[in-house]
DNA sequence: TAAATATATGAATATATGTTCATATATTAT
DNA sequence: ATAATATATGAACATATATTCATATATTTA
């Protein structure tokens, strides 16, 4: 990773006092870096519209992946991949049952992730 | 955009008859394509840890850009790119003040997602 | 008006990521 | 055991994107 260059100086803006202020305070209560990276991290795994497809289909049934793929119009390789990003970032689970591999929500901060965000989308 | 293959024919898999009617649901009761567009276009606003810091600087605090930049040790092009591309997705809004432009939220949604999204992580 | 300060932006670059293709692995049926 | 079916995965490719650098624009100050 490359060293990040900072601004030059601190900029003598409409408000230097508050912000300066706030500032301190950002660094007092702020979540440590870690945490804000697995935020991010949370937030890229609904980041894309096939992942808020497949998602979206499990949070109304559990699905294998041959029918996830017919139903969302993907190929089984692409819903696959996808697949193992979302279990990784553990928003979903599977179980083997017979050739069948089903797939269905890890819990329900999925759904009220979703909802809020629909929510947003559609306030406009 | 290339044309996607779907996956050949329907599978035999351990529930076809419960997936088939779960699928028809889904195509009666999806949010429209657009709007599942939207939702993950959203999701990428939070989806970068640079963003994810702006935003939470900004859930605390309204920032003038090099203040912002300061704070969070980028460069103030960075910071500069990045709120353009978070006032494109609605979630802040900006006034002038003097020299300055100061950014803030756009409105209570993103605090939401954010602690929800926290609580998510933190629960693990 | 000229200089200084704050912000925005286009181009270039490096990196990340989504899909495809080919193929490997695992389970079931014959 | 062999064939068929379901899923997973590595490599290649195309695209998206985050940052940097140089510079443009806008406001204030001298």
């Amino acid at each position: 990773m490359p060293i990040k260059k900072t601004s030059s100086k601190p900029c003598v803006c409409a408000k230097p006092q508050a912000h300066r202020q706030a500032a301190l305070a950002l660094k007092k209560n702020a979540p440590d870096e870690e945490e804000l990276y697995d935020l991010a991290d949370l937030f890229k795994a609904f980041a894309d519209s096939s992942r808020i497809k497949i998602l979206w289909a499990l949070s109304t049934s559990e699905f294998c992946v041959c029918d996830l793929a017919d139903a969302l119009k993907m190929t089984q390789s692409a819903v696959s991949h996808q697949l193992r990003l979302l279990k990784q970032s553990r928003l979903i689970k599977s179980r083997r049952e017979g050739q069948s591999i089903i797939y269905s929500l890890a819990d329900e901060h999925v759904k009220k992730v979703f909802s809020l965000g629909l929510e947003h989308v559609r306030e406009k």
